[in-house]
DNA sequence: GTGATGACAACCC
DNA sequence: AGGGTTGCCATCA
Protein backbone atom coordinates (compact mmCIF):
# COMPACT_ATOMS: atom_id res chain seq x y z
CA UNK A 1 0.00 0.00 0.00
CA UNK A 2 1.68 3.40 -0.99
CA UNK A 3 1.26 6.37 1.56
CA UNK A 4 -1.20 8.80 1.75
CA UNK A 5 0.19 12.71 1.08
CA UNK A 6 -3.47 13.94 2.61
CA UNK A 7 -1.37 14.70 5.89
CA UNK A 8 2.00 16.71 4.09
CA UNK A 9 -1.03 18.59 2.20
CA UNK A 10 -3.19 19.39 5.01
CA UNK A 11 0.02 20.27 7.48
CA UNK A 12 1.40 22.16 4.37
CA UNK A 13 -1.14 24.35 4.15
CA UNK A 14 -1.17 25.53 7.48
CA UNK A 15 2.41 27.44 7.15
CA UNK A 16 1.71 30.86 7.66
CA UNK A 17 2.47 33.64 4.88
CA UNK A 18 6.03 35.15 5.50
CA UNK A 19 7.40 31.49 6.97
CA UNK A 20 8.98 28.44 5.89
CA UNK A 21 9.58 24.70 6.65
CA UNK A 22 11.95 22.21 5.55
CA UNK A 23 11.25 18.84 3.54
CA UNK A 24 12.36 17.05 7.22
CA UNK A 25 9.80 19.19 9.44
CA UNK A 26 7.16 19.00 6.75
CA UNK A 27 7.50 15.24 7.21
CA UNK A 28 8.02 15.08 11.26
CA UNK A 29 4.97 17.24 11.20
CA UNK A 30 2.94 14.97 9.60
CA UNK A 31 4.10 12.08 11.55
CA UNK A 32 6.45 10.65 8.95
CA UNK A 33 9.95 11.05 10.12
CA UNK A 34 12.87 10.24 8.05
CA UNK A 35 10.57 10.74 4.74
CA UNK A 36 11.70 13.99 3.68
CA UNK A 37 12.51 12.66 -0.22
CA UNK A 38 9.63 11.46 -0.38
CA UNK A 39 7.71 14.90 0.48
CA UNK A 40 9.26 16.10 -2.31
CA UNK A 41 8.31 13.47 -4.69
CA UNK A 42 4.54 14.90 -3.44
CA UNK A 43 5.17 18.39 -4.12
CA UNK A 44 6.16 17.48 -7.71
CA UNK A 45 3.51 15.32 -8.34
CA UNK A 46 0.37 16.92 -6.97
CA UNK A 47 -1.22 19.68 -7.99
CA UNK A 48 -0.25 22.22 -5.54
CA UNK A 49 -1.48 25.38 -7.24
CA UNK A 50 -3.98 26.10 -4.28
CA UNK A 51 -0.90 25.46 -1.41
CA UNK A 52 1.95 27.60 -0.38
CA UNK A 53 4.40 24.71 -1.92
CA UNK A 54 6.97 27.95 -2.42
CA UNK A 55 7.02 27.53 1.65
CA UNK A 56 8.96 23.94 1.34
CA UNK A 57 12.77 24.67 0.93
CA UNK A 58 15.95 22.72 1.97
CA UNK A 59 16.79 22.49 5.79
CA UNK A 60 19.74 24.73 5.18
CA UNK A 61 17.39 27.20 3.35
CA UNK A 62 18.50 26.43 -0.21
CA UNK A 63 15.22 26.15 -2.81
CA UNK A 64 15.21 22.65 -4.23
CA UNK A 65 14.82 22.97 -7.53
CA UNK A 66 17.84 23.76 -10.66
CA UNK A 67 19.35 26.93 -9.72
CA UNK A 68 18.01 29.61 -11.92
CA UNK A 69 15.16 27.54 -13.05
CA UNK A 70 11.64 29.09 -13.74
CA UNK A 71 10.32 27.51 -10.86
CA UNK A 72 13.36 28.59 -9.03
CA UNK A 73 12.91 31.64 -9.42
CA UNK A 74 8.88 31.55 -9.28
CA UNK A 75 9.22 29.85 -5.49
CA UNK A 76 12.16 32.63 -4.86
CA UNK A 77 9.87 35.64 -5.84
CA UNK A 78 6.91 34.73 -4.16
CA UNK A 79 9.40 34.61 -1.07
CA UNK A 80 10.26 37.87 -1.52
CA UNK A 81 6.82 39.25 -1.70
CA UNK A 82 5.65 37.66 1.20
CA UNK A 83 8.58 39.65 3.01
CA UNK A 84 10.89 37.16 3.06
CA UNK A 85 14.37 38.82 2.76
CA UNK A 86 16.76 36.06 0.94
CA UNK A 87 20.49 35.75 1.72
CA UNK A 88 22.57 35.15 -1.32
CA UNK A 89 20.50 31.96 -2.44
CA UNK A 90 19.35 31.02 1.01
CA UNK A 91 16.65 31.35 3.20
CA UNK A 92 17.95 32.67 6.59
CA UNK A 93 16.04 29.60 8.84
CA UNK A 94 17.04 30.70 12.03
CA UNK A 95 14.83 33.62 11.38
CA UNK A 96 12.01 32.28 9.07
CA UNK A 97 11.43 28.56 9.96
CA UNK A 98 7.77 28.24 11.23
CA UNK A 99 7.38 26.93 14.64
CA UNK A 100 4.22 25.53 15.11
CA UNK A 101 2.28 27.15 17.99
CA UNK A 102 -0.02 25.37 20.32
CA UNK A 103 -3.23 26.49 18.40
CA UNK A 104 -1.94 25.24 15.31
CA UNK A 105 -0.54 21.64 16.98
CA UNK A 106 -4.25 21.44 18.40
CA UNK A 107 -5.55 21.60 15.22
CA UNK A 108 -3.32 19.18 13.96
CA UNK A 109 -4.68 16.52 16.10
CA UNK A 110 -8.56 16.94 14.34
CA UNK A 111 -7.89 15.02 11.74
C1' DG B 1 13.71 -8.87 -7.44
C1' DT B 2 17.10 -5.14 -8.65
C1' DG B 3 19.05 -0.99 -9.74
C1' DA B 4 18.25 4.02 -10.76
C1' DT B 5 16.19 8.31 -9.43
C1' DG B 6 15.24 12.45 -6.72
C1' DA B 7 11.76 19.63 -5.00
C1' DC B 8 16.27 15.54 1.28
C1' DA B 9 19.57 15.73 5.29
C1' DA B 10 23.64 15.27 8.07
C1' DC B 11 28.37 14.77 7.91
C1' DC B 12 33.15 15.52 6.76
C1' DC B 13 36.87 17.68 4.68
C1' DA C 1 31.85 28.94 1.49
C1' DG C 2 32.03 24.97 -1.56
C1' DG C 3 32.24 20.16 -2.76
C1' DG C 4 32.01 15.24 -1.93
C1' DT C 5 30.04 11.14 0.79
C1' DT C 6 26.76 8.54 3.00
C1' DG C 7 22.24 7.34 4.76
C1' DC C 8 17.67 7.61 3.68
C1' DC C 9 13.10 5.89 1.37
C1' DA C 10 9.02 5.65 -1.89
C1' DT C 11 8.66 5.04 -6.92
C1' DC C 12 9.43 3.37 -11.21
C1' DA C 13 11.57 0.88 -15.21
Amino acid sequence: MSLNAQPVLTILALVPCGKVVSYGQLADLAGLPGKARWVGQVLQRQDTTQLPWHRVVASDGRLSLAKGSEGWQEQRQRLQAEGIILRGDRVPMAQYRWQPDLAALLMLMEY
